[in-house]
DNA sequence: TTAAAAAGTAAGTGCTTACTAACTTTCAAG
DNA sequence: CTTGAAAGTTAGTAAGCACTTACTTTTTAA
């Protein structure tokens, strides 16, 4: 096996028990028997178990950060397709998050242990949605469509209910104990609430 | 000091670091050091870390666990007054979760690492919320008074918001940089936006 | 007053951890 | 072929881990 191949390997080997165990719970003895090497391999290839952890942000980073958020639904946003603008959104993101659950799980660990791809996540995904949906939800009320609700606070409750359904599915109720729907199912429901929920009394 | 004092002691500092570092992350050595005793002092008390473990799981579900749960809504849920129901249980946990910050760090630690107090709160907790809450939309939609949508999925988008929102405010957004507001209001706009999204438009 | 029980400690144990040095194998270009 | 760099290993190291043993100090009750 080439250098690079190796590396990519050992980095997917770290990102797959890094979101299973955690950074402290994953051990780099661990990592080099699951890539099937030496330990001494892991470190020719990463300086430190840190600099592992760094590799992987920025490996996420690149495989997701460049997605252009929002691009997809500026169309929806320009016609006030109200339904379209949300379900697309919870649409993507729930698919996103079943696509790759590793992903959820690294988040968390990173937010508990306190480590940069939390930060990383929020700034450049929670942010810009809460701006993006804040800003379009604003526009609605002052177009008399929406109750005047705190923009922020109806973007709070849409933001939970879209990531609190994907831990649930990838995290805690995987085989679908409590509830088990579709994508679709769920980003249409949850939609209608929140449309429902925020829209003003006019029909 | 007493050995029941210093054993309550040694339990109060292991729920403080366990929940800060998790299990794994932390180290019985850290532990005696910040109650200020010798580690030999934390296994006279504990014959093992694990121990210490269920320990807390016995102390939180003695804490929290005989509050009977929902037993201060069986009043509104008998005179069907859906503001009260919603309002009062989201409220019950903005305030719970807020006095109590450990508990949800502690928690979700539990649930990436695979330990007990994540199910047991699952199991005491959140599947008796599913119960009592789909049971009462079920009816309240009979009545013709909810939409007919999965009562389970409402379910789910009323305890998102509730559980996303206390872990934006105990966790990651603390100083309320995204959103800043009151339990009360919270509730208040939580509940509206739900039950808004759920009734039926006869008004 | 005293003896024994309880509270507390110092100094370890053997194992695991992240990380390294010094060595061997593989394999393609000259 | 041969040679030299890249891929790989073995066998460590020092520090940190959960946990123990053998000891000293303090408290309490007869």
């Amino acid at each position: 096996m080439t250098g690079d191949e190796r590396r990519d390997q050992i980095l997917h080997v770290a990102i797959k028990l890094f979101s299973q165990y955690g950074f402290r719970g994953t051990t780099t003895k661990k990592i080099a028997e699951e890539a099937g090497v030496s330990e001494a391999m892991v470190f020719r290839h990463f300086a430190s178990k840190s600099e592992l952890y760094h590799a992987i942000l920025d490996y996420k980073a690149c495989e997701s950060g460049n997605a252009m958020p929002f691009a997809w639904v500026s169309e929806a946003i320009k016609n006030k397709n109200d339904f379209e603008v949300f379900y697309q959104i919870i649409l993507n993101a729930l698919n996103r998050h079943q696509q790759d659950p590793e992903f959820m799980r690294l988040l968390m660990h990173s937010a508990l242990e306190g480590h940069e791809l939390a930060d990383m996540f929020i700034n450049e995904s929670i942010v810009p949605t809460y701006e993006v949906l804040s800003f379009y939800i604003s526009q609605r009320q002052r177009d008399g469509m929406f109750r005047n609700l705190n923009p922020k606070l109806i973007v709070r409750a849409f933001v939970g209910m879209m990531i609190h359904h994907s831990i649930n599915t990838t995290l805690w109720d995987k085989n679908g104990r409590i509830l088990k729907i579709t994508n679709e199912e769920a980003a249409r429901g949850f939609t209608e609430i929140l449309l429902n929920g925020i829209k003003k009394n006019t029909d």
